[in-house]
DNA sequence: CCCTGATTCGC
DNA sequence: GCGAATCAGG
């Protein structure tokens, strides 16, 4: 492929569209991202307005407002205060038992079994008392709210590398058609996550579909 | 590791 | 002019 007035136009937009050279390349076709660096800077587009967003940095400020305004915590240092929170260490229980309700993952049965070691004469038995079933296909486990939903990336198709998510989000007719995006393992076409309900096993193929 | 852009340098 | 190789950084 050569640089054609029409691939190199479209290169400037894409430059100037805050497309990564391998974005760009990838559109272009036939040249590698090592092409279109090279050609951007020979054609001297440089200065981009904006990084546009880097994959990798999807930047997430969350700035917490911190309040300026806060006190300047001179702290005049009580010269007894001190002393005093040191012997205070006898701190009352208030929030002793705070009896944490557990929450535990759907899945994983938890304690599978209590074992109880029983000894008889002398030899060590182990006796297996099992509170609950080894597995039950319960109704409850098989909640899909109760899954945890990784959060995708949510990438156009020219930004799909061999190492990205390709399960589709959204409608494919509507503008806003994306992919998933994140990583795929070693050469799976979807992550982990969309691998499994791309790849249910039969036993698992039900509700989703 | 994967991805970004920057530079170099033989072709 | 071109772009692979390489470098430097996130």
């Amino acid at each position: 492929m050569s640089w054609t007035d029409e691939r190199i136009e479209t290169l400037k937009r894409l430059w100037s569209d805050g497309h990564s050279a391998s974005q760009i390349a990838n559109e272009l076709g036939g040249v590698s991202r090592n092409a279109v660096i090279g050609k951007v800077h020979r054609l001297k587009l440089e200065s981009r307005i904006k990084p546009a967003a880097t994959p990798t940095t999807p930047a997430a400020p969350l700035a917490a407002a911190e309040p300026v305004n806060a006190a300047p915590a001179p702290q005049p240092a009580p010269r007894q205060a001190a002393p005093a929170v040191l012997e205070a260490r006898e701190t009352p229980p208030v929030a002793a038992a705070p009896a944490t309700p557990r929450i535990l993952p759907s899945s994983a049965p938890q304690p599978v079994a209590q074992q109880s070691v029983t000894r008889t004469l002398g030899a060590t038995a182990l006796k297996i008392e099992p509170q609950f079933a080894p597995y039950e296909p319960s109704v409850e486990e098989d909640r899909p709210s109760a899954e945890v939903v990784p959060i995708s990336r949510n990438l156009t198709l020219v930004q799909l590398s061999e190492r990205t998510c390709k399960w589709p989000i959204g409608d494919p007719l509507s503008p806003d058609f994306r992919f998933c995006g994140n990583h795929s393992g070693d050469g799976s076409p979807y992550c982990t996550y969309h691998a499994r309900i791309a790849f249910q096993p039969a036993s698992e193929r039900r509700r989703v579909r």
